[in-house]
DNA sequence: CGGCATTACTTCACATGTTAGACAATTTCT
DNA sequence: AGAAATTGTCTAACATGTGAAGTAATGCCG
């Protein structure tokens, strides 16, 4: 690291980028234990959108639940697949949704990793206080819809 | 867009995921605009960050400024020379750094764009409110540290 | 002075972000 | 029913994110 000249400061009161650092300064702290079961935080949230839904979901579900792309997903969808971690099935009523869910893998992974995730969320959330935590995700909602 | 079952509320209150809406939600603003310049939001950084200083920067200093990471700046670098935006000398006492700064299209270029970027954000800040956006930097600042 | 760790970048390999276009299944209109 | 618009998903192409390894110039130390 060279030492910061003062004369950039102007990206510090800039939003975008304070909101860059900070989530980059979330996410430092869970990818090293999602890196030890192979998994990015992107799949991860998708392993999580669909343990939390007792019903298969479509493509279309898990984009909105996980804020993911249709590009990433279907690439993550294909990985996951591949790994044997979730299973594809044709729609019922709608051939072109496909209906997804966990595969007994899949679930057994999430059940491994879940109670970390919960860990490192909760060491987070005390150092740096609930109220100010809630106050914080708060004003990120407002300033979505603003 | 399907519509959201209310099993996967889960999402909403965590707080990596809430900065990554928020985030999403200010890029949305700004990238077509820059797109209209051929820049990503990336480049802008960088441009931004070499028209801030007087003098050259190296790559570390670059990196620092635009907290990008190695390889992406030396993807984003070698594409902004190839259009002529930005010039590389040879450090003079260490050869290993070498003295970035914009060419004269390079500085025109940030000049139009410049003056947009600022309506966006003057936009998002009277939208937001003042108080609530520092604020949030504040927050937000707090969190990276914590 | 010569070996050796360090530093500043770059390159590689793989995964995701982003936009635009392709495609097939469905719905709507006539 | 048949043509046209719409919807859900995927592919393509290019740019960035991320971690690990490579490279060349410096600095340190015996």
């Amino acid at each position: 690291m060279t030492d910061s000249n003062s004369s950039l400061r102007g990206f510090d009161r800039s939003l975008p980028m304070a909101l860059l650092r900070a989530r980059e300064s979330m996410m430092r702290q869970f990818r090293p234990m999602l890196a030890q079961h192979d998994m990015t935080e992107q799949q991860w949230r998708v392993l999580r959108a669909l343990a939390a839904s007792e019903l298969p979901l479509d493509v279309g579900e898990i984009a909105d639940a996980t804020f993911l792309l249709g590009p990433s997903l279907s690439r993550i969808l294909a990985n996951l697949e591949g790994r044997n971690l979730l299973l594809r099935r044709a729609g019922e009523t709608d051939q072109r949704r496909s209906a997804i869910s966990l595969t007994a893998d899949g679930r057994a992974l999430f059940e491994r990793i879940a109670p970390e995730s919960e860990e490192i969320y909760g060491l987070i959330e005390r150092s740096f206080g609930e109220d100010r935590l809630s106050e914080l995700i708060s004003l990120l909602a407002e300033l979505e819809k603003s």
